[in-house]
DNA sequence: GCAAATATTTTGGTCGATCATACCCATCTT
DNA sequence: AAGATGGGTATGATCGACCAAAATATTTGC
């Protein structure tokens, strides 16, 4: 490790000096700056990030919590994040929790704002109190993809608003002519797809059609409890011709329980997801989603991070993304006329 | 942020006291020990890591470089590094290089020794000169999932035995009666397809059967390109009866194209791939293929990496994974009797 | 009781950088 | 020619923790 101060020894001039030249500070003569950028090559240095933090008082690192890898989106989510730091000039470190709030804790007690100067909360399970804590240590803390709540945020956060997303897809497949649609519905996590729910019963409302509790379920976000909720949805409820799902994962197994029903989708049963996660483009028929605007969320949050780290933005804000599309692919299609 | 001093004066002892409670070095008396205790609790004292790698001279964190976010692969395996870095009490910073060297040496460059003690790459398409000179800098590097090379690694790396991974899906093939296989063969990165595909044309030697080059096509790793190359080679070569691909995506890629075709995978055309990607699991049907260890080479990356830190490793060494294994799904089966 | 032995705590330097301030020495004023 | 101006460099404190060595307390032995 060649340091500053080896580089200055080379140039003939001091540790300072070499740090001027380095941060484009203060002023330095044209000559020593030529010596020392020389010595500085020769050398092959390159400033030691842990001590500048140390010194700045601030690290180049921002942390991302996330909860599970078991979904797809998430990766996908935390590489876009990544992309996003990046491009501020930050370092990305990955905390993965796996659904476990002791690790989760664990991690926000352990790097935020001793290695890590802000922090991204990507649905980690963790109460919203601790995170507050955490903000109050000094290491500001940014929820993502929170659903887009009817009141005042607690803490700072990106929100979608998959209130819109629901009503989205309720409208698609209700343009389509279905009358009959069954829900999968997101469970484990409180309130993360009840919003989801709530915009696709009220679009479905709002076209005088009432959607009965009868065909909904309460799933976990995997394809295996889409799969099993829609078979057993299609057994006690044979009239429905479509089935709406609030994530793209159970969106997938029902796709296969149809498939396994000895059905045809979109002939006999549509489907459609939530998120337009990489599969739903490759899976047949590909799946028909509300796409999430993962990039633009993953930029959203990484740069209020950095707002509020530089004391740009004052803490509990919401902004909220564009609204989620529909991305219409082959799994979706007009019911079949029913004979008798 | 509260600091060891803050700590120490409430406590009524000097930093140094603290340190030692807090890293049980020393002695210290019980009664200070409890005194110390009490303040750190009090005042909720977190070690500021940052200035702790400073002064240890040496950083919690590994660093992750990855090419590419195409193949949902590389965030598999980048939270299984992350998982296995956290069970060694180290951080990992996530580097995703878009496949552009450039990328990759900035990375290398700004993190490897000043914020990370070491540096995983995966994939990232960087010369081997430019890794050997971060290891001379004094970052230990180790490179992961090389195709297990004939002649002694130049840097230290995990390697899986490809060429094993080839020939076991040849043999399933062999073993169900094809005869005619074609094969999808990864050709971006030079050398990282070649072993499994030599592999699968030896098992094929081995059983006596000739694999034709006429049946094999050199494409990109992705869905796209192995739905594109199925559709070109089932035109030109419509005896096969199986596709053996050297990874999972275009496997995924050839079923799809079987399907648009107007046949059935796996009743006339078996496909196989490799590496066991989450999505392998959840195709119609489900893809045969032979699972690369990934959470086990992810393991002994981040193992070796550590070692090499610590300098209980030598340099240039090789450690091999286990053995690929056949996961036997729904894609495969013996190749129908033609008729005539 | 007192020196020696042992236990506990403090001192002070260090890691590699940043930054405010002090200092030096030309050149420009008047 | 003395003083003002200001560009160019150096000094030294600082960030928060670690650690070896020195200093001080407390025991122990006789």
């Amino acid at each position: 490790m060649t340091t500053l101060s080896e580089v200055a020894r080379l140039a003939g001039v001091t540790s300072a000096t070499v740090s001027n030249v380095l941060r484009q500070r203060g002023k330095v003569g044209e000559q020593t700056r030529q010596r020392v950028l020389e010595a500085v090559a020769q050398l092959g240095y390159r400033p030691h990030l842990t001590a500048r933090a140390l010194a700045e008082g601030r690290a180049p690192t921002l942390a991302l919590v996330v909860s599970s890898i078991a979904n797809p989106f998430y990766p996908e989510f935390a590489l876009a994040a990544e992309r996003a730091a990046r491009e501020r000039g930050r370092f990305l470190i990955v905390c993965n929790t796996n659904d476990d709030p002791d690790t989760g804790r664990a991690y926000l007690d352990q790097i935020a704002g001793t290695l890590s100067d802000g922090v991204l909360i990507m649905n980690a399970n963790l109460p919203m109190d601790e995170l507050k804590k955490t903000e109050q240590r000094g290491a500001p803390v940014v929820l993502c993809m929170w659903e887009k709540p009817d009141a005042p945020p607690e803490l700072p956060c990106i929100a979608v608003d998959f209130y819109a997303a629901g009503a989205t897809a309720a409208q698609h497949l209700l343009g389509l002519g279905h009358r009959h649609i069954g829900a999968l519905v997101g469970s484990k996590k409180s309130g993360i797809h009840a919003e989801r729910y709530r915009g696709f019963v009220e679009a479905c409302a709002a076209a005088g059609i009432k959607h009965s509790l009868q065909s909904a379920r309460y799933i976990g976000d995997t394809v295996e409890a889409g799969y099993q909720a829609t078979m057993t949805l299609l057994r006690e409820e044979p009239a429905l011709t479509a089935i709406f799902a609030s994530n793209d994962l159970p969106a997938l197994g029902a796709m296969n329980a149809i498939a396994d029903l000895g059905m045809n989708v979109p002939r006999d049963i549509s489907v459609i997801g939530i998120t337009d996660i990489q599969w739903a483009r490759v899976s047949r028929p590909a799946l028909t989603t509300v796409a999430v605007p993962t990039e633009e969320a993953a930029r959203m949050s990484i740069d209020l991070l950095l707002a509020l780290i530089e004391g740009r933005s004052p803490s509990p804000v919401m902004r909220v993304t564009a609204t989620p599309q529909l991305v219409q692919r082959a799994s979706t299609a007009a019911p079949r006329k029913r004979k008798g």
